[in-house]
DNA sequence: TTGTATGCGTTATCAT
DNA sequence: ATGATAACGCATACAA
């Protein structure tokens, strides 16, 4: 209930030296008035109005983060990274769900932009030829207008500076890691379908299996993100021909759900079939699945980062080439050389 | 850019006149002008700031919700209840990770105070005999103060409206299901020591032991929330002497830490040992493992929807009786009748 | 039905 | 070193 008015009331100063005091400025204050100043707020139980400041700072210490849903854990370890670095620096996050759908974006990005946040993640991938992408890209530019810079984890058409990963290497360096195991029939359970990520990463898989000479023994089928469709997919490949030597998932969920499908089938894996999925989820862990690693943390903290570091040092750091951050295999015990 | 300042002057009205269209007051407008301000509003791209106009009414249309670990897939899914009820009502929402310090969460709700947010809800359970709680206490109430709703979705010490679920009915009616189906030595595995979600899921499984007469077949084993405490808990009851019947575990993610413990031990679930977990999150589904279904999005959704009307009618409704909203029980495949 | 004026809580400019 | 005061963008009580 304590404004800077209040303060400076009782402490018998003007509201400029308050502020002065209160808010660490460089301005020169006599160390007397500043311990009375102190004294009153901290009598008065005073702590500043975010809204104000924001409002005549023109920005605020808030940063958004958009993701498709954020119980899926690739999306809140991105939202985790995010809020940690937030808080660190003394900033709060606002976190908005998208479905996927770019409408959905467009419109969270906008409530976001009325609250002057200091800048948005877009932790979600996009569409091949969405066509709604020119009206994000738009969305975007008026945002930077409005002096709240945007970041996007994936590549996205949307002329934004972006923090990613790999995807496709991501899924060469695993298929590179199956190859060299020995695995000569691969089959790859492709995500959702239509998303960039999901291209990304089979172009990784086929790119890979083509250079060793086995793009005929490489076998895609349709899958998805999540449990039920990768033990869908696994299911199918089940009821088909013969077993391939290893089955790469487009994620671990899907992997998982691959995994459960064989064993319930009392296939055993790694000893028939190994399997692999990509992002090491909490679950890959857990079950010993070999993946590969995404910096999914990483990338959401670096891109709070970025938007802290640009409020603090002008508007600097536009667009500019993607900053891609590394991935790492990780051998666990679903895959293994082959006999 | 453009404010209402800019629009009044593109529509040849005052401010007053352009506010009073654009937010839809219930003053009169001429139908001519009310278009004049629209037309001038739409060609200028206005967009009010979310800023000002919470600066001016003294609320904002922001609301957060403090959770232990979004990446814990319980919390997340509360957080998407919140957000998605927040969305609809052209909130948004305002997140935070405390990991289960409460000195954490006096801070976070300080600063989303500072933003003057219209509510925030507490979705982390608290310790028994925390001697900061007064601390939090005292913090709701200055919030409450500055007009933030405070909601906890746990039983706590903070005068504050609380809607929530029964955990230890929870645990006493899986429970009983167990009982029920013939199970006489039944092991809990606990949840993080000090929590009062703990305390509240072992009572349960204790009062229904106690009362079919089984309280000296009931042994608790210390756990914890995750796959890693469930699977260490399962091995200790593995070392020791027999099997139980029955496992319970106190949440699902223990629940499948110990399932798969025993799978890998070759024990048969549940031909030689039925388990099961409460929370009912996806994972649960997917292995098909019983549980009782806590109301976890709807508690989000719940709460959230309860500060968005608080908003909407005045300062109504204050503390009051606990709301508890139901659970149910999920029977799937890894109890069976014993036989 | 429309306009004027005031205030919300800060920061920042310009004096003093 | 300190103090008026003008914005920031909007809502609203009071006039007209």
């Amino acid at each position: 209930m304590a404004s800077l008015a209040d303060v400076s009331r009782e402490a018998g100063v003007s509201v400029a030296t308050a502020s002065r005091v209160l808010n660490g400025a460089t301005h020169p204050v006599s160390a007397d008035t500043r311990s009375r100043v102190l004294a009153a707020a901290a009598r008065l139980g005073y702590s500043p109005s975010a809204l104000a400041q924001a409002l005549v700072t023109r920005t605020s210490r808030l940063i958004g983060v958009i993701v498709s849903d954020i119980v899926n854990p690739y999306f809140s370890v991105i939202a985790r990274g995010v809020d940690d670095m937030s808080t660190r620096a003394g900033y709060v996050t606002m976190l908005s769900n998208a479905d996927r759908r770019t409408s959905s974006e467009i419109t969270r990005l906008q409530t976001m932009r009325d609250y002057r946040a200091a800048g948005v993640i877009f932790a979600g991938s996009g569409y091949v030829d969405d066509p709604r992408t020119p009206e994000l890209a738009k969305a975007v530019a008026q945002a930077r207008e409005r002096g709240v810079l945007t970041i996007s984890l994936t590549d996205r058409d949307i002329d934004c500076p972006v923090i990613t990963a790999d995807n496709r290497a991501a899924a060469y360096d695993l298929t590179d890691h199956l190859v060299s195991q020995g695995h000569r029939r691969i089959a790859f359970i492709e995500g959702p379908a239509g998303m960039v990520a999901t291209e990304q990463r089979r172009t990784g898989f086929l790119d890979r299996m083509a250079e060793a000479g086995l793009r005929d023994l490489a076998e895609c089928v349709e899958g998805g993100f999540d449990f039920e469709a990768g033990h869908a997919a696994a299911l199918r490949l089940l009821a088909s021909r013969d077993l391939p030597d290893a089955i790469v998932a487009a994620n671990d969920e899907a992997a998982v759900g691959a995994l459960n499908a064989l064993r319930q089938a009392r296939i055993d894996v790694p000893g028939q079939v190994s399997v692999a999925g990509i992002d090491d989820l909490p679950v890959a862990r857990f079950v010993g699945l070999t993946t590969v690693s995404l910096p999914l943390y990483e990338l959401g903290a670096m891109a709070a980062r970025r938007v802290i570091d640009a409020g603090a040092a002008g508007p600097p750091l536009e667009a500019g080439p993607p900053v891609v951050l590394p991935h790492r295999l990780v051998p666990r015990e679903t895959t293994t050389r082959r006999p």
